[in-house]
DNA sequence: CAAACTAGGATGCTATAGCAACATGGTCAA
DNA sequence: TTGACCATGTTGCTATAGCATCCTAGTTTG
């Protein structure tokens, strides 16, 4: 539901912009069922707001994917099955093959030392982290900092490339599985955090081959590592456990 | 005002898709200039409509990236510069070896028939514009048509893939470029429409890798077929320099 | 008892009005 | 002459109202 109060910016964001990221919330979070039924009213209502900027919302998902409309009158919640889920894994792969092609082509120097520079950051908190675990102090809050940053990393390296189609794309592929993916790999990482040492590592050989100019090695890496990090999120136990994919044919 | 000067279809279509249309297609065919302002109203009364249905398309193009916010308060045309088309062509022949990769695994029986059929639709084409070419007979209208049917072939071949995330993206990328390479390509294959008949070739190579379940070779086929298509595109004859249409600015 | 029809409520779409913020051109001062 | 400041028109954003259409439930008929 996300705390509807936000006193410290009066109009710095439109209410359209508000309400997207507030239906793109409850969707991924499952607080809106798939094949539950939205109506511009209601979702005003529940807003607290017009039903314009509502509507522009819904629009923009229906664009995303994330609702579909079923009558012509009729808006749904879509259902994002598991085999769809399973099969995205797969072109968020490909998209992030692209990304690192491209990125070991276009990229600038600087932008390379600030890539080092956010991996430091992760290194220095892997360390934090693996005091604190060593004394028995809880970790989780430095795990979601670590996660942050990774993200942060994977962000830069896609302005690296310097298309933004091909980012905007792979930021269309991630809502589907961006929520789901937080928690099952804060859960993983948590698990056994030796996984964010194998992937630091993975990351400083992209930047390496980036930086080398070499794009088929980046691709390789670049694919390698996040089908290796979907793999074992695959694998992780889900919360909600998903039956395998029943494609059809 | 606006006596419903459009009695064939009362409401089949809604305003804003048309709008949404409208501006794209004004844009993609170069009417409005990169960089050059847009404004709700400007453009409601350019289409005879309320700004309502206009301010979501603008929206929606804005999404997709044809339309750019360089203001709070300011709109403009987004300058796709001649290179991100380049690498644009990159992402459409990575995302359709996916697509590709994709139907391999998921293609109905019915739909391969369906795709056969295309191709003998497209077969018969090429046999009716080979005999009014021999006749010296206009082409040009059959040779459309042609590509018609090869747009048809490729929409197919996406929706085999069952994967609506992956139609949209290549359809968001396909935005930047359809205007052009349609009127490039059929430049191409008036000047030597050999070149169809090879890209038929290879389409029939394709349905039968997608029958056999084959995805590698699938993913080979379309990336090489679509590489192909583009080269020839890139290095058609066009006037170098400038827009092949005329820019009406 | 079931299927089809119909009336009323509900819903999305469009138009219009108003508001707050921004862009622009002109004016004034240094 | 040039720079900043300011007033006014412009523009995007939101709210509200109305309409045509669709969905749903109740009724009727075979």
């Amino acid at each position: 539901m996300t705390a509807d109060e936000d006193p410290r910016e009066p109009q710095l964001e439109t209410l359209a912009g508000r309400a997207y990221r507030s239906v793109q919330e409850a969707i991924t979070a499952g607080e809106l069922a798939p094949n539950e039924k939205i109506t511009e009213r209601g979702l005003a209502e529940r807003l607290s707001m017009s039903p314009t900027p509502v509507r522009e919302a819904i629009r923009r998902l229906e664009q995303d994917g994330l609702i579909k409309r079923t009558g012509p009158r009729t808006v749904v919640v879509a259902d994002i099955g598991a085999s769809a889920v399973e099969d995205l894994a797969e072109v968020e792969i490909a998209l992030r093959g692209l990304i690192a092609r491209f990125a070991a082509r276009h990229a600038t120097p600087a932008q390379l030392d600030g890539l080092d520079a956010t991996l430091d950051e992760a290194d220095d908190l892997l360390i934090v982290i693996k005091q604190r675990e060593a004394e028995g102090r809880p970790v989780v809050k430095h795990v979601n900092t670590l996660l942050d940053t990774m993200q942060r990393f994977n962000d830069a390296v896609a302005a690296c490339a310097g298309n933004a189609v091909l980012v905007r794309l792979l930021e269309q592929t991630r809502v589907f599985t961006r929520a789901e993916r937080r928690t099952r790999m804060l859960e993983r990482v948590l698990a056994n955090h030796q996984y964010g040492l194998d992937r630091y590592a993975g990351h400083r050989d992209l930047v390496r081959a980036l930086r080398a100019g070499d794009s088929a090695t980046a691709e390789q890496i670049a694919m390698h590592d996040v089908r290796g990090g979907l793999d074992d999120l695959r694998r992780a136990p889900g919360p909600a456990g998903v039956e395998p994919t029943t494609t059809n044919r």
